[in-house]
DNA sequence: AAATCGGGGGG
DNA sequence: CCCCCAGATTT
């Protein structure tokens, strides 16, 4: 009843805002499906439209493909990456000219080299006009944001889940529009970022959207949580000059060579240098702590800023710090937290003036 | 800088 | 079953 309306939904929105007339949608034989497919697998629209045609002119039938050279294959696709996807559909073509003209069961087509399952389901819905579920990314997000499926669909038992949902969405009537549309919505309309709900023809009825929940739908990968490492920077300022006190940091490292704050383990190291260097401490603001990603970690970093009288006691060592007028400082070599920090100190003054 | 995308292949 | 990869593009 549902999947019913699911799919007449789908196809009413098709004939309406569909796009249908893309090279490959001119007529829908096997040959030009199942290369348009193979293309579109990782591949968007846009930039698979001047490869399909230039392809289609190299190679215009299977028989063309099967005969041709591996390496006009490979030239005619470079440039559209994953070229495992080429070398599959000169092996499929020829075993499909070996054979009596192409396979017509889901089971023979993916018997061929570079097609599973939601290629296969693909072909033979668009090129047979039979119906059978596809999934590919396009489908796990609209199936995802509309039956609030969570977790990350390379999981198996959310694969088979959204299996399950497509399958039953899929209508027998109209199998080839549907399997066209809900790719095209899914591209167009449920994208991953900023969709476009207003428009949605399934807006309603929509559980993501329901729930306020379409950013975390679907589930990403759940990438190794990152360590996270805390530390304290001294924002160290005089306050007659209005300069900022910078280090070298170490060649190696993060941010090696560049100029930064010092950094300590806490605020009461942070404190204690100043006092064992004789920094007269006229007064200190511990700052709202901020989160830097890396590649490998978090760093936690939370600025105090001091305000110190006289900083001509304090002797720097040779070459390894630096006293910098905040004004001046947007020149220097200074990673992105440090660059941020001395902003926020600069407008801050130009409040407080 | 990170996430994405369907199928293949290896542990 | 689970994880990783290819590679160019997008955010």
């Amino acid at each position: 009843m549902e999947e019913r309306s699911f799919a007449a939904k789908v196809l009413a929105w098709f004939d309406r805002n569909g796009r249908k007339d893309l090279p490959w949608q001119q007529s829908p034989e096997p040959y030009s499906v199942w290369v348009s497919e193979i293309m579109l697998q990782q591949t968007q629209v846009a930039a698979v439209i001047p490869y399909y045609q230039r392809f289609m002119e190299l190679f215009p039938d299977i028989q063309a493909l099967a005969v041709a050279p591996i390496d006009a294959v490979l030239a005619a696709w470079s440039g559209l990456g994953y070229y495992a996807r080429a070398r599959n559909l000169h092996r499929a073509a020829e075993i499909i000219a070996r054979q009596e003209g192409f396979p017509d069961t889901l089971e023979a087509w993916m018997k061929l080299p570079g097609i599973g399952r939601s290629t296969a389901g693909a072909i033979l819905s668009i090129a047979y006009s039979t119906s059978h579920p596809i999934l590919d990314g396009n489908v796990k997000r609209v199936l995802s944001r509309f039956y609030a499926v969570h977790g990350w669909p390379g999981k198996s038992h959310v694969a088979r889940e959204l299996w399950h949902l497509s399958a039953e969405c899929t209508p027998q009537e109209r199998v080839a529009d549907y399997t066209q549309a809900i790719m095209d919505l899914g591209a167009t309309v449920c994208r991953r970022s900023k969709p476009l709900c207003q428009i949605c023809p399934l807006n309603e009825e929509c559980r993501a959207r329901r729930e306020n929940r379409i950013a975390e739908l679907p589930g990403r990968k759940a990438g190794r949580p990152l360590p996270a490492k805390q530390c304290v920077f001294l924002l160290l300022q005089d306050d007659p000059g209005k300069r900022i006190l910078l280090e070298r940091r170490p060649p190696r490292g993060i941010w090696g060579g560049l100029w930064s704050f010092p950094e300590y383990r806490d605020i009461d190291a942070a404190l204690s240098w100043c006092q064992e260097n004789a920094v007269p401490v006229h007064r200190h603001q511990t700052l709202t702590s901020r989160r830097h990603t890396f590649s490998h970690y978090h760093l936690d970093y939370t600025p105090v800023l001091v305000h110190t009288e006289n900083p001509k006691h304090f002797v720097m060592e040779s070459g390894g710090a630096v006293w910098y007028k905040v004004e001046t400082i947007a020149k220097l070599g200074v990673p992105t937290p440090v660059r941020q920090l001395l902003q926020t100190l600069s407008c801050d003054e130009d409040n407080n003036d």
